[in-house]
DNA sequence: AAATATATTTAGACACCTCTAAATATATTT
DNA sequence: AAATATATTTAGAGGTGTCTAAATATATTT
């Protein structure tokens, strides 16, 4: 397998290359990496002789599909032990980083598949990115009105639809903004309200603000 | 703190030193270490520089107490993941050890404070190794009859008192062996029986067989 | 105690990954 | 388009950790 170093540089190049579809130059690669340029140019021919990136001199890095697997499998272990430092270990969304850092390198097929299974498959990590499959696919997590969510699942507030005044003193009021984990405890058939918890605390709320703000699931 | 390779040797300087109070051969680390002799001879230097063991040419090295410190800690984290390897991401005996040789070395106080809580500070090992406390103390597990145990403990067989070919046939027959995990679920104060749990399967025993099989508590 | 066998160390080299300083290519100004 | 600025690469070197081959020390035989 792939050294520790090649899995931070495959990851850098990842993370670079997301929005334009051109190479990743060598300097903001060294940037990234907290490096000297120098460094990343004798990186990059490595890289390139096992035929992770493909490499032209003075025009930048891409990941070749190999190399982008496996940055997204990395990816994949950093977010699942994110989950499981926040989830279960009593992490904040801040102390997470570091020591993922880490776990994100450990070599165990099982490992991962197992952690998975008993994190309860989660779809996106503490931050609200996604986490990708065991094929590398990552999914753009839609984003839905919380009244066409299923009862049992947890969500993440990451939008209003209604954005008058009055609905937005509505939310402030019972805790609900940006980032907010809600989970969604019951729906009531009849009316279509909701029994949601926010920090723990419960909260009944009908469609009219259920239908109006937008969330994406974390499971 | 110590690169993964340092902290190997200590790992294994710890291990082999334990028997004998004198040195460790350079041939046996090296043995241990899957390298060669003249490999051993230069990370002793520089262990040595370091503090982290004694070393005279020939002789042979021992470790610290700062040495010996830092190899309990990693034996510690080892310990504590093969746990949560087994008890919780339904990993076997033998498939533990190698991913628990990568999670040794990640470096995180609270990880491991936290991860000792979460599998609510276990005594042993799935080998039945105890495992080092944050403050280095390695407990000698002592030797209990089952029938001094209490209920909710659970417990590794580690050997009987009566060896009578009647008890060990019904030991057999009860599936009770060398190693099985035992968990105590009641027992009666009336006869002092006791309802147990073994691979699963519930079995009840008299005083006069709980009194004559040895165990160590895991928890 | 000398001869032989075994254990250990030293010397020199190599792979990986990093660095600084100098050279070269590309981009921007004028 | 020449001059200047910026980005990138090359050259040479250092640290870590490993190796082989040779030298040296210790242990065992005779």
């Amino acid at each position: 397998m792939y050294s520790l170093s090649e899995e931070n540089y495959l990851k850098a190049i990842f993370h670079l290359q997301k929005q334009p579809n051109q190479g990743v130059s060598t300097n903001a690669l060294a940037e990234q990496m907290e490096t000297k340029a120098s460094s990343v140019t004798d990186m990059i021919k490595r890289l390139s002789e096992k035929d992770l990136v493909s490499y032209k001199k003075y025009k930048g890095v891409k990941l070749s599909s190999k190399g982008r697997n496996a940055a997204v499998q990395i990816i994949r272990k950093h977010r699942l032990w994110e989950v499981f430092l926040v989830d279960q270990l009593n992490f904040s969304w801040d102390e997470v980083h570091e020591v993922a850092e880490q776990l994100e390198h450990i070599k165990s097929k099982k490992l991962i598949r197992e952690l998975d299974k008993f994190l309860d498959y989660p779809k996106m990590d503490p931050h609200g990115d996604p986490i990708p499959d065991e094929d590398g696919n990552i999914a753009v997590a839609e984003k839905l009105l919380l009244n066409e969510i299923n009862p049992g699942k947890t969500t993440v507030c990451v939008g209003v639809k209604d954005t008058s005044t009055h609905f937005l003193k509505y939310l402030d009021k019972n805790n609900i903004a940006l980032g907010k984990i809600i989970h969604i405890k019951e729906k009531e058939a009849f009316d279509e309200s909701m029994l949601i918890s926010i920090d723990h605390k419960e909260l009944r709320i009908s469609k009219m603000v259920s239908s109006n703000i937008y969330v994406k699931t974390k499971n």
